[in-house]
DNA sequence: ACAACCTTGTTAGATAGCAAACAATATGTC
DNA sequence: GACATATTGTTTGCTATCTAACAAGGTTGT
């Protein structure tokens, strides 16, 4: 994906996917550095204090990563007091998430990370947009078809 | 990136740019496992052999990382003897990196990687596809003109 | 010559991602 | 009821990435 050999057609494509991927999230760590925040735990928070509660269980397909990674960054998000982990009154495997109020004050701090995207976005054709993005789409569907052992 | 409460329009963009990294990654991961190595690790390899010696320099360069990563890149393919480290005469802070033996040999072994953009990619169409890699290239290059101290 | 600076590489500590194996808990089926 | 199976979460160990701080080696300016 990163290489510099094969930088035209459909190779460069999947090279500034890479980048384009790292470069906003670089920039978003940036923003949320100062608050002591990685990007994937600010999803978290984003997600608890707009929507509420929610079973841990469901961060894995609403974030898209695997059940290792979540209990990763729960466990960091906890540690910092920012979210707690309350068991199931009738299935004791699973927790709910809820925000503490130290989470819930924090959230208010944390600033908007919207000029991320009009700063990588901003100005460009709405239509050219929208052809990146559906591209992108069926490229990531197939990929992930072939991986959930759609293959010989 | 990687939330589901922004799916439509630029919000998306972002979104499927970050899955399709990942997913091609995946599909990497899972064809070089087998030989023990990661894709940062393939990328080094592939340029050993195909470009010959190089100096540890120019690795962050042409795979566009920190130094810090590339020490760490290094370190793991040194570990598995398939990377040698020799300190330029001239210059004892430069190290250039060559291929053992192992490596050569290991690197006749490993399978073409070529299938996963095809399997991304093939059949689409060529203009959309060049819009993708366009928009997100623009996008890049705004994101890291930020992120390098560009603001106020 | 010497001090100030620049370049290169490493280390430490952090986030984020995966797979594989394990533990605990539900839910089947017989 | 008991054993097999499925779900949920954690742990371990790996890759890849970053920043920050350091060490060691060149370069430059005066």
């Amino acid at each position: 994906m990163a290489n510099n050999f094969d930088e035209d057609g459909v190779g460069s494509l999947s090279v500034w996917a890479k980048r384009c991927y790292l470069a906003g999230r670089a920039l978003m760590e940036d923003a949320l550095r100062p608050h002591g925040l990685g990007t994937t735990q600010y999803y978290v928070l984003h997600r608890l204090a707009t929507a509420g509660p929610t079973m841990q269980r469901d961060f894995a397909r609403l974030l898209q990563v695997e059940r290792a990674t979540m209990s990763i960054v729960i466990a960091a998000l906890v540690k910092k007091g920012l979210v707690e982990q309350i068991p199931d009154a009738v299935d004791q495997r699973q927790k709910l998430l809820r925000l503490t109020a130290a989470g819930a004050i924090l959230w208010k701090e944390l600033p908007d990370l919207g000029f991320i995207r009009d700063a990588a976005f901003g100005g460009l054709s709405e239509t050219d947009i929208q052809t990146a993005a559906r591209v992108l789409r069926t490229a990531t569907e197939r990929l992930q078809r072939r991986l959930k052992g759609d293959m010989p």
